[in-house]
DNA sequence: CCCATGAATGACAGCGCTGTCAATTGGATT
DNA sequence: AATCCAATTGACAGCGCTGTCATTCATGGG
């Protein structure tokens, strides 16, 4: 039915060691003899058994996402990033949700992981926030001794990461509403847990610092990222009385935006009028919300591209070096200057 | 370092064959010698290597999930059904998207896939709409005699299917709003190539005949299942002049009604007052744009589990039979009965 | 002209598992 | 007690590929 090694081989002339070495790209062929392979090859439709191949060098040429975060369209975005770098290295990859019960432990989906990687050997793991936060999870993939590339925000032990500089973003972006003219800029918080939360937050802090402000506790309030809390944290913020109520609110993701955007609609506020509204991540929601949100834009699929790519090349090359990847602002029609 | 069946068979002291009928449920084994083996194999935390099992079997425990659907929300609750399924039949899933240059022709993605399954030995392949649809990649997945399921909702060949009755659900949309009292009812078909669009309009089709009603073209625009053709479908419905402008529009997904929305709002149209607008699938934005979006919500993650389920179970049980899940109308804010 | 050297090639085992078929066992039957 | 049969078990080959190591070949130096 289908040619194996062998058929080639015997059409070839060769033995079927030189078709795997040319097939291989490795060294001391003949280029004659490589071409001609490589002809027959095509000529027969051959490619290579891959449990066969993975039986002979216990490599398994595929890749496993692993992740436990809800949001469809980051994942979707790293998933497809992921998958273009892996077929370019003739890998494939394989998609496995840590989702179980809910609030569940650490430790747990570190078992969970465990669990999913002692009957799918793959050749390497990407880690999606906040799972590549776990220091359990971590260290159960070095006990497996399987590679590893987080897609996060920063360093945390030895793994490589691929990310942007949250930060920084959060800084340019609190930047940018101080350079409209607000002065009572609002900052709702993302999920505990995300490492980039903390990060965002940081660089709102640092740029209301650097401009000559106070960080108001009455302007920070706690959000997850989802749009529920969002619609909560923006009342809070929204209700404060005239004159304190701050005219920018910065929430760090556009879901959570998108909420503050339909909060303020629903309590008389025009956005961006009496309020600037800006989000993060630039999602399909940004612009499908009206107006449309001023957002900061991640190089999310990129980051599921490098990180793929990473992994695939890793055995080669030893380059595993964590990189930051370009954010870019996004300037649309929920901010304006204060008049 | 990890444990093979011959250790097992060793420390169960029988033969490497009777631990393999052990694990595989094979019939004729001793129940003292199975319940003996399975505890040395959960000790020795004993999983089989996927790879050696394959090659001796030709079969790879992979099921892939190929799609050119470019609905991030569709494919995320598709593949999240699909891959409990694969779980709890120790199958994993590979995801492959088909995307390449823009405006392929059918021909060409057929070819895309052969590729794809050429390299990676799958023993199913979900397909979703409207890859589904094409004759040239069932025909290829037949001369490869590789298991299909269809995630579509009507037959087509041989092929088994999963869905939802679409026709049905449209009708009793287009019923419900006819019970509210509308007349003028506004239609906007989804995308020419999915088999979905024609089977939505004909439900509605029906509904307005048996109500007596004629259905008239000009209420009917074509569209494609992107927010914008839903702007561009809906400026025409709404730019008729009054007393002959719908009042209600019935949009083929809940992007376009999302569109229908948003038009109405800046043409100064109050929904649900002047307009009542309702969708179809029910993803997350029907709920985040307001008033929130009365529609059909699919049971997607439904038929990727049922569709998975099928694949993993095809071997044992032939009951491939292709069936129908249940839909359910959401009855939500952006639908109102006539004055 | 012979041998050392390195490039090119091939023979063969073995990766971990299952399919085939043969061997063994423990009754039930005569 | 001898015989037979089904149930249970095991020996062994082989799935398609690559790693190891041996072999062949061509080339240049002594």
């Amino acid at each position: 039915m289908k040619a194996t090694i062998t058929d080639v081989a015997k059409k070839a002339g060769v033995s079927m060691k030189t078709v795997s070495r040319v097939l291989n790209n490795e060294p001391n062929v003949a280029d004659k003899t490589r071409v001609h392979v490589k002809a027959i090859a095509r000529e027969l439709r051959y490619s290579p058994n891959l449990a066969a191949r993975g039986l002979a060098t216990s490599k398994s040429y595929l890749i496993a996402l692993i992740y436990d975060n809800p949001s469809i369209n980051y994942i979707s975005h790293i998933q497809r990033g992921a998958i273009d770098a892996c077929r370019e290295a003739g890998y494939h990859l394989v998609v496995e949700p840590l989702y179980l019960e809910k609030a569940i432990s650490r430790e747990e989906k570190a078992d969970a992981m465990l669990s999913v990687l002692e009957k799918l050997p793959v050749d390497g793991v990407i880690l999606t926030p906040p799972l590549c936060d776990s220091q359990a999870v971590l260290q159960t993939l070095d006990d497996l001794r399987i590679d590893c590339v987080r897609v996060a925000p920063k360093k945390k032990g030895e793994q490589p990461f691929v990310g942007m500089d949250d930060e920084t973003a959060a800084f340019q972006m609190t930047q940018h509403l101080l350079k409209q003219g607000h002065e009572r800029i609002g900052f709702i918080k993302g999920h505990v847990n995300h490492a980039a939360t903390d990060l965002r937050y940081a660089g709102y802090v640092s740029a209301i610092s650097e401009a000559g402000l106070k960080v108001s506790s009455t302007f920070v309030v706690q959000g997850d990222f989802s749009f529920e809390s969002g619609v909560i944290a923006s009342r809070i913020l929204l209700e404060l009385p005239d004159g304190v109520r701050p005219t920018a609110i910065f929430a760090s993701n556009d879901d959570m935006a998108a909420a503050v955007v339909s909060v303020a609609g629903q309590m008389g506020f025009d956005v961006p009028c009496d309020l600037s509204v800006c989000g993060f991540d630039d999602t399909p929601i940004a612009r499908i919300v009206s107006p449309a949100l001023t957002t900061v834009r991640q190089p999310i699929y990129k980051m599921g591209y490098q990180a793929a790519k990473q992994l695939t090349q890793s055995s080669n090359d030893q380059t595993q070096i964590s990189q930051f990847l370009d954010f870019e602002i996004m300037i649309r029609a929920s901010v304006s200057a204060i008049a």
